[in-house]
DNA sequence: CTGAAAGCGCTTACAG
DNA sequence: CTGAAAGCGCTTACAG
């Protein structure tokens, strides 16, 4: 159905009928609310595209999922972000619009988004240190939230991120307070800005304690539970293993769980392990005591907030860039311990 | 940068510039060559809407996903079909549309989708076995590709689906060859059509061998580790345990390994397991000889089926619905053996 | 092979 | 408070 015939339906004009829809101060209420009544029966909604072309804008936000090698949407950890943003989305009555592009064509792909003009602006995901797009974006004049930060870009811009340096030295800090000095670090991938500072935090909270760093300690990679028992088997494996192992998510904490069972070490007495724990739907570490102590936060709050200042960003006009530091909880679980003494 | 000042640019008329682009048979091969590389050169798109606005339909797809309770997106094995969508939408230059809505809201969403002209057509999920989407869709005109089937629905209609019945059915001879007799089926929500069709195999299975099914071992819920477990160790702690286990996802059988475990009973010795394996990128039984003897599938295929039969559809005009019946393969892992003599 | 003009379905100044 | 008309940026018959 379109806004003519509509319109024609219920008596009125095509323009009086736009104004109501859209909130306009000027509609009588009573109208206003026979209209949109009408409306949801007969089922009329503005077609998006129109009405996009008029306001020159979208109710829609994008991301683009690099496609190359392991897939991101996979990841546990972005789908609990998507739900994140899915359920603000919902509120706000946005769509989210996702773009799959080879990893080298991404600038490509922002590009084209605004050109298009598909999307009102773009969530940023897995920031690296030096990620080139805030500054791609800003010059593009398409705006952006980031989920994390980029260290390196200076100009002012919004994100939303956990804590991850103040984390990883609390969450050092508590394995030493147990009185642990080895401590291993299965990180993840330090090019990406959390992961860099995340061992940020485990240095400075062991350079406090006057602990000296082992090289042959720290392991960064993909943060899954293969790479969680490969590094752990090795570690074990080594002359001098750790007493506690730190890593940067429950899916490694799995891992490192298998390999300690293997060697029938049992967690929060042989072996302490704590964990990122981004409190997934489908890795959930939630019993009242849970099975891994962990640094607990809500990626999926994470993703609302992103999707909420966005949104805000796209109706706001010229606001300044927010920002949103978000802090981990510790949680003790049943995998810390005093280490062993040595038999 | 708008059609206009694009085709100024290259001094062409907007007209040939836009029969270029989209590949119209009357421009010069050669012109259309320069043209296109210009238009990536200087980051010129056509605007999508208006495009759309002037074409009729639109290149993107859509999926509707439901937010109460546990929000689907989270699902790993909806992640893992979310990137075959992805990947096929990555190679036919479609954009995908997420449409996040409150459960009593469903037939609404798809009619504002429809009404608002977004999306070229959607992907149906999670059908129920009397789902009332393909009629509504069918009825409402716009396009659609069922992941799974709907076995209530007469009319024909395109899907993808693996043909789970078999593999539940070959999945429970191969217990009943090992010599199993109390095999428990851990199954998904029976009200979804897939979990019909399963159980539907399994007590073929059984009835063809002459065993009958006890109601006791028969399971139906939402597939998670924490289903698995509670299931399994309430099964164990039973009068007459089941000697092997069928399970619906790898995630359930991760619980049921955990449950196992719990009671030092050695999976493919003390106990069977065989699970469907969606062959998920983030729950992986890859090895050379996988963990869990499972029916493999890989539901990211599914995906790039579905999402290839949608795109199909729509840029193929009234074309007869298509279906797609996808097997299951056996792949035999570490986690059954012929059932323990009793004691 | 190329271009001027109409039209896609909305929104929104402008005029009343 | 309401309506007629212009315009958003494309595509595509129609005319050449």
């Amino acid at each position: 159905m379109k806004l003519k015939e509509f319109a024609k339906l219920v008596g009125m004009s095509p323009t009086t009928v736009s104004r109501a829809l859209n909130g306009h101060p000027e509609v009588n209420e009573q109208t206003r609310a026979r209209l949109i009544a009408a409306a949801r029966q007969h089922g009329y909604s503005p077609n998006a595209h129109a009405r996009s072309l008029a306001t020159g804008h979208a109710s829609v936000i994008g991301c683009v999922i690099p496609m190359t090698g392991r897939n991101e949407i996979v990841n546990p950890i972005y789908a609990d972000f998507l739900a994140g943003v899915g359920e603000e989305c919902a509120r706000r009555r946005f769509d989210l619009n996702l773009s799959f592009v080879a990893d080298d064509d991404q600038a490509q792909a922002y590009r084209a988004l605004k050109s298009k003009g598909l999307v009102g602006g773009v969530i940023v995901q897995f920031p690296g240190h030096d990620d080139p797009r805030p500054a791609m974006l800003q010059q593009m004049g398409l705006p952006f939230v980031v989920h994390g930060r980029v260290s390196g870009h200076r100009a002012p811009y919004s994100w939303v991120d956990v804590n991850n340096q103040s984390a990883f030295e609390r969450a050092t800090g508590f394995l030493l307070q147990l009185g642990h000095r080895r401590i291993a670090l299965l990180n993840g991938d330090e090019r990406l800005d959390f992961a860099h500072r995340r061992r940020e935090g485990y240095l400075r909270a062991l350079r406090d304690a006057g602990v000296e760093a082992d090289p042959g300690l720290m392991v960064t990679g993909e943060m899954t539970t293969a790479y969680g028992y490969a590094h752990t088997r090795r570690l074990l494996e080594g002359a001098n293993p750790p007493t506690a192992i730190l890593c940067a998510a429950t899916m490694i904490a799995a891992g490192v769980q298998q390999a300690a069972e293997e060697r029938k070490l049992a967690l929060g007495a042989d072996l302490s392990v704590l964990c990122f724990d981004d409190d997934l739907s489908y890795y959930a570490n939630r019993e009242a005591v849970p099975v891994f102590t962990g640094m607990r936060s809500p990626v999926r709050v994470a993703g609302q907030r992103c999707a909420a200042l966005l949104i805000d960003r796209i109706g706001g006009g010229e606001a300044p860039p927010v920002q949103e530091l978000l802090e981990a909880e510790l949680v003790v679980g049943r995998s810390t311990a005093p280490p062993r003494q040595p038999r």
